[in-house]
DNA sequence: CTGAAAGCGCTTACAG
DNA sequence: CTGAAAGCGCTTACAG
């Protein structure tokens, strides 16, 4: 039977449609034998709720956006799990915004969200710059939209909340698990394109290696294996190495690969560690220290932290740094 | 200035609500003086129109709903992106629903999408059983629903359209080049779990080797890297083994690390192939012969053939078998 | 505890 | 080419 409207269920049950909301939606206020029949009512007749009535009227959408840059990224598929997972706990659906798109722009996507009136945000882009952190703000201050930034986050500003680990401290403490090894010319291979946690990597990278007084070199290449291979090759050819944090899994085996084929062994001549404990980092061979990033927990807290905005409750910390883990495999010398 | 409304832009380009909303939505209907005055306004006034009050009065929501399994798999993740870009060609919005929730059904989250008003419904959960297709063929019935099925298909169906490769010729193709490599004890590493794609595969498998007058030997393994390692161990102990097939990559690089672990040489010992071309075949040392997926254009080419069969358009085809490629890297024998 | 009624912001025949 | 008006299916004060 195609589409029962609320008016269908009041009849059947001999109501009024106001009872069948509250049935609905404040069962409270409505006398048990009552709701128990409209409720009977509903299942028989198969009613649903017209979303978009619903919408209009109640001025909720019980709907969430997720922005996210290029889904195909392994962190972000993963996060979406933890997202979805703690949105059904709450009953909110995901409208799913990817930037991936050259023609369009991430002003144009904004604006569709708020007019696809959304009751929150979840912003996934780590490739955040001033003037799109002043667009979120007015996206929070005009249209009261609340927004989490999940796994990014922008520097010296709590004004949004965001869920991500402590990557400065992460990029540190690898850096000087290397350094115990008696690592001397630590690389740090980061990413062309400037994200917000790769930077922070980068800074605790650069602390580690000012605190043992060696001389940091970050290197930057593009994500593609194939630009990377020619990149890597012509850095053995000027520079000594002996040990290198990449700012991804992926870009660690990649790097990996190089260094075996110019006939340096792993560990032994060079340590190698990522970050993400991805996959790849198993698969690999030898098998990859990284350092292991909750990437699931992100996504999830983060949305259970949208919804405590959306529903104005008090929140503790704007700012979540979830725990990390450093995974030693034998990419290193110690375990 | 929170939301503009219609009546909004109405007032500030002296019309009436009707012609603000004919120059939006059949602007050839609007003299060109007033649309381009109505454009303005609505321009300067930032004007969206509301989502929700669309959808009701006009009975189209402009939204998909996209139903897929654990986002976290490559080959989901790829396929989103090809449905998001043609999504936004043709101006729909998607609502994502992910399956991974042990708690929740698949038939009440299809439930859910039907109660959201969604225009149309991508189904790329691969797991499909009979039940699950009769079900879907329900919702297409009695509520009107396009569905398309992206990535996977029903045997000996074609009431709902699907798009994917002809994974029965890849696997029959794959299995034949190292039959013709000289290989005879080749075995199919498949999964577990009877996925719709991965049947068609072996059934390829089957065909190549029957074709052969070679014995075929399938081997199911959890995708669980730990599991895997264990399983294939001990079929090293109890097998010849000269080549083999897996129906992904990730499957065909966790067996190659364990024969190396066993002191085999690959491809001289074993020829090793895989599935879907994705970034472990490339990362892979030796590097992973295997049958390219197109798969963004997979998810694309789904989205676009359902914008058809939610404009009642003629669909040619209702299987869509998009071609793939085998790539020889250095695993096989043959290039 | 329940109902009548207004209103959410649009679209779309129907007139003119 | 444009406007007045009904209607989409709900929610929610307001009365009672």
């Amino acid at each position: 039977m195609s589409k029962a409207t609320i008016y269908d269920v009041a009849g059947a049950a001999r109501v009024s449609l106001a009872t069948v909301s509250r049935a609905i939606n404040n069962p409270e206020k409505v006398k048990p034998e009552t709701r128990e029949r409209v409720l009977r009512v509903i299942e028989e007749l198969g009613y649903k709720p017209n979303a978009f009535a619903k919408g209009l009227a109640s001025r909720k959408s019980t709907t969430v956006a997720v922005l996210v840059p290029d889904m195909s990224r392994a962190s972000i598929a993963e996060m979406m799990n933890g997202i979805a997972d703690i949105a059904r706990v709450y009953k909110y659906s995901i409208l799913l915004y990817i930037l991936d798109n050259e023609e369009t722009s991430e002003e144009d996507v904004l604006k569709e969200v708020v007019a696809a009136q959304v009751d929150g945000m979840l912003y996934l882009n780590d490739e955040i710059t001033k003037k799109q952190y002043d667009f979120l703000m007015t996206m929070r201050d005009e249209y009261k939209i609340p927004i989490v930034l999940t796994n990014t986050l922008y520097p010296d500003s709590d004004e949004i909340p965001s869920v991500s680990i402590d990557y400065e401290k992460a990029g540190y403490e690898i850096t000087k698990k290397l350094v115990e090894e008696g690592r001397k010319n630590i690389f740090m291979v980061s990413t062309v394109r400037r994200y917000m946690v790769n930077d922070q990597k980068e800074q605790g990278y650069l602390r580690a290696m000012q605190e043992a007084s060696l001389e940091p070199r970050i290197m930057r290449t593009s994500g593609r294996i194939s630009i990377n291979t020619e990149h890597f090759n012509e850095y053995f050819k000027n520079h000594k190495v002996d040990g290198v944090v990449a700012v991804r899994d992926s870009i660690a085996v990649s790097f990996m690969n190089v260094a075996r084929a110019n006939h340096v062994k792993i560990p032994e001549d060079i340590s190698v560690a990522g970050f993400q404990n991805t996959k790849y980092a198993m698969l690999a061979r030898p098998t990859l220290t990284c350092v292991d990033v909750p990437i699931y927990d992100i996504g999830a807290v983060s949305m259970r932290v949208l919804t405590k905005v959306m529903n104005q409750e008090e929140v503790e910390e704007p700012t979540v740094m979830l725990d990390h883990d450093i995974i030693s495999r034998n990419t290193t010398l110690n375990k």
